[in-house]
RNA sequence: UGGGCCGUCGACUAAUGGUAGGUCAAGUGCCUUUGGAGCACUUUGUCUAGGUUCGAAUCCUAGCGGCCCAGCCA
């Protein structure tokens, strides 16, 4: 059956469809039905403040907070700072930034360095109950005796210390008395275990490192899976969702909550967004920004949440990717194109149209008066009737596109060409008459004819055109910086390389393309930062940081779907 | 090679033992003052082999294929 929302009246917003259904909305509905933790519903969003959000935390975002949003639950937000040596923050800063900027707000806000003090008392507690013991091994001998995948690990020689000593030993390691990396607290669990995770995982080490909110009260630190668990447990975290690479520590999460008797969060784990053509990987993506490949974090051709507000996508269009894209136990890789797709729908519906020449070429109408001058009344958006209308400019000399125009046409093509009529959009029908040449035998000048009868863009006679083409009045269009951005690699997953190769030979030379003098209409001389635009017949657009006043700089989020492009191509 | 997870149109994802459906992509047509947008239509799929069952994408067994795990990272 199909749904009737199609016949909703006009104007009306159709009924929201039923979110589509996933296995973790399952669990928590059934939770919900069973009355667990009297159907309450917590979840948390947890990310190492190590770097910038990107488009795959998109993903665990509307996860985490969508979810509970549908069942009346809360989210938090909560740092996992656990390793003062590779977080600061300015990443706390970016990441609250973009969770907002997608549109969520967390309803409690916390860090694991806020538990840094209960987790040390539930360690001390581990090593009172026998659960856990001070390891004086190297990093290499721990390393040796954790075995393999196939073969068990062997004890350590310091697993059966006394508890009293245990107690000494850690609370000198708490005083700071060891130099780093010369003991560990271990969980005491099973060193033949199939699971590596359970071979008496690290629960704390020595690291004498300024935490950015702790400063030096620590000189150890918990690690991961000693401080997860806890955290989710200490804020009643109903329902945590993390990525499919944490399965095998679920056993762990669950052994610290048992032992030591807290609130029983349950871990379930979903796969990654993975997207052609770009890459998730925060220490890849650190490296082009730290090797100068791209310009920053924020470079529009990243795919971080920074990267794209640059570029010019809108947090709804995310979401809408994000859901359309759905979550499952697979790994998959999503083509970019359907991101595409869902930033064209938000966009079309919302940035109002206006005109650019982005490779210009003079247009001269023989016969129209010099010195003359008319404002032509443009639509501001087809999509949305209360956007208005504006004036453009119009007069003799204009610039058109260089694709607009062909000496020789190809079959099928619909454009300008010697003795061909065509509409200049919102303006007159023309005829090219003549063209003029450089020295190379190039066309820099076309010299048509008009329709004075035709002014708006309809013949009274009632006669057709086959095409409708962009403008801007020579005399009156603004110049502008325009980026034009394609993919950051040129292979659709950038990690398949020759043996012994590197990531970054698949970097797309072509990813950036500055076009330095585009023409624009006058009406986008003071568009403010950040301001969204179709350019009709090209793409969306919007105004870059770097635009300086009377010298706007443009990045295009992409391109509109080409047609004439799909003929070329099928033809050859 | 031990353990865990997973295989459904080209991509992503539904169907919870009972009609294999949706979105993107691709294609065809209509419409069009954006070769845009929109509308209509179409193509293509249950990894393989057995088994259970009136009935299997779903349950069982065995293969095959993919991903993850041997940090004092998260």
């Amino acid at each position: 059956m199909k749904p009737l929302s199609a016949e909703a009246a006009p104007g009306e917003i159709a009924a929201p469809e039923p979110p589509p259904c996933n296995f973790i909305r399952d669990i928590i509905a059934e939770d919900v039905k069973a009355n667990k933790h009297n159907g309450r519903v917590q979840t948390r969003f947890p990310p190492e403040p190590n770097g910038y959000l990107h488009i795959g935390h998109a993903k665990a975002i509307c996860l985490d907070f969508g979810l509970a949003d549908e069942f009346g639950g809360r989210t938090n937000l909560r740092f996992d700072d656990t390793n003062p040596q590779k977080e600061d923050k300015e990443y706390v800063e970016s990441i609250k930034n973009d969770v907002k900027w997608l549109g969520y707000q967390w309803d409690g806000l916390y860090y694991a360095s806020d538990y840094f003090d209960q987790l040390y008392e539930w360690a001390t507690k581990l090593i009172k109950d026998g659960k856990a013991y001070v390891d004086d091994s190297s990093a290499e001998d721990i390393r040796r005796y954790r075995g393999t995948l196939t073969e068990p690990g062997k004890d350590s020689p310091y697993r059966n210390r006394s508890i009293e000593e245990n107690l000494g030993l850690f609370e000198r390691m708490r005083a700071g008395q060891y130099p780093d990396g010369s003991r560990v607290l271990r969980a005491k669990i099973d060193m033949a275990s199939p699971n590596l995770n359970l071979r008496d995982p690290v629960m704390y080490r020595i690291l004498h490192a300024e935490h950015h909110r702790t400063g030096n009260k620590w000189p150890i630190y918990p690690m991961y899976d000693f401080a997860h668990g806890q955290s989710d447990s200490l804020e009643n975290v109903t329902h945590s969702m993390c990525s499919l690479e944490f399965a095998d520590h679920q056993p762990l999460y669950n052994w610290f909550i048992e032992q030591l008797g807290i609130f029983p969060s349950r871990q379930i784990e979903f796969d990654r967004l993975n997207l052609t053509y770009t890459m998730m990987s925060k220490r890849k993506l650190r490296q082009l920004v730290e090797e100068g490949r791209v310009n920053g974090w924020d470079d529009p051709r990243m795919p971080t949440l920074s990267g794209m507000r640059r570029r010019g996508y809108t947090p709804k269009a995310i979401r809408n990717f994000v859901q359309a894209v759905g979550v499952s136990r697979t790994n998959g890789t999503v083509e970019l194109a359907m991101l595409e797709h869902f930033v064209r729908e938000d966009l079309n519906r919302h940035a109002p149209r206006v005109m650019a020449v982005l490779q210009p070429l003079k247009v001269v109408i023989d016969n129209y008066p010099e010195n003359q001058g008319e404002e032509m009344d443009a639509v501001n958006n087809p999509e949305d009737a209360s956007a208005g209308t504006r004036k453009v400019p119009f007069s003799r000399v204009l610039y058109i596109e260089q694709d607009d125009f062909r000496e020789d046409p190809p079959k099928g093509y619909f454009r300008l060409s010697p003795g061909r009529e065509v509409r200049l959009r919102y303006g007159y029908f023309i005829t090219a008459k003549s063209v003029v040449k450089n020295e190379d035998g190039e066309v820099v000048e076309v010299h048509c004819s008009f329709d004075p009868a035709t002014r708006g863009g309809n013949a009274p006679d009632g006669r057709k055109v086959k095409s409708t083409i962009h403008w801007a009045s020579a005399a009156h269009a603004i110049d502008a910086e325009v980026r034009i951005y394609e993919t950051l690699f040129s292979k659709e997953n950038p990690d398949e390389v020759q043996e012994g190769g590197n990531f970054t030979e698949n970097l797309n030379p072509l990813s950036l393309a500055v076009i330095a003098q585009a023409k624009l209409e006058p009406s986008l001389a003071n568009a403010p930062l950040g301001a969204r635009f179709q350019f009709e017949r090209l793409g969306y657009f919007c105004v870059d940081p770097d635009s300086k006043p009377g010298k706007p700089v443009f990045n295009r989020t992409v391109a509109l779907k080409d047609t004439w492009a799909k003929v070329k191509r099928s033809r050859g």
